[in-house]
DNA sequence: TTCTAAATGAGAATAATTCCTATTGACAAA
DNA sequence: TTTGTCAATAGGAATTATTCTCATTTAGAA
């Protein structure tokens, strides 16, 4: 891991802020959640190490919801409901989603998948009591 | 259906064109081809019909590759690979997602699935042997 | 014909994301 | 300590996909 100086102690933080929720963030809540303890982080801070630790597997985007995307520090693929009504994402923990599926996927494609994601769109229970 | 009159034959074109393509194509792609035919058709046209045919359920969409959106005449649930290089979005035919996963979803979180998604990301064939 | 409502074209407006540049921090070498 | 270098950042400008606005056109009914 990287030295917790100062200087990357706002990366760390981005990491972090994102380990411990289980929302599904976007960029601008990571952002603001981390303006109470670093007032002076910039939006794209976040975005840039976002990205960063995107491409380092660290992190997944679970897609974009209502055009905005969405981050999730949980890599093991995994299943998730998706409300269009209020935009929440959940995670469906009792699914799962076999390991063998991706090798079985790049043999018949001949291509290397990264990452996979299964998700359930519709209206969440609270949604449909609330219209 | 509606009337193929002169009001209604972009809206019924902009159906058709996707209908007849399996490259999962952006509005902007659907623009570009029907501009032969239709010279003075605009690309607020193309992305309100395909706004309200994914409403009215007659085309979904399969999420946004490289910060676009990317539509789909498919409306069965189906499995996709999208290559993170050419951005390129293939149909996984062979697979299937059992029709009984949504009602499962539905009975255990007490909400009403629309569309379910998955989908493998990674490196197509193709640009594994073009790097 | 005249009226109304829906569909469209053209381009302006919006908003998420990326890019640019000056600045700062960490660290190593002198 | 001073200096040099390189990466990380802040701040804001730039980009770009998408939505919105509004004047115009069309279909169809009265």
């Amino acid at each position: 891991m990287e030295p917790k100086t100062k200087h990357f102690k706002k990366r760390e933080a981005i990491l972090n802020c994102l380990r411990s929720t289980t929302s599904h963030p976007t960029a601008e809540w990571v952002h603001a959640q981390l303006k109470a303890e670093y007032p002076d982080i910039s939006l794209g801070t976040v975005y840039r190490n976002l990205a960063l630790f995107k491409e380092q597997g660290l992190i997944i985007s679970v897609g974009t919801v209502n055009g905005v995307e969405r981050f999730d520090a949980d890599t093991e693929p995994h299943v998730h409901f998706i409300c269009t009504h209020c935009h929440k994402v959940d995670d469906l923990p009792g699914m799962i989603i076999p390991e063998s599926l991706t090798a079985d996927v790049d043999r018949h494609t001949g291509g290397r998948t990264e990452t996979c994601s299964l998700s359930f769109t519709g209206t969440c229970r609270e949604c449909l009591s609330n219209p």
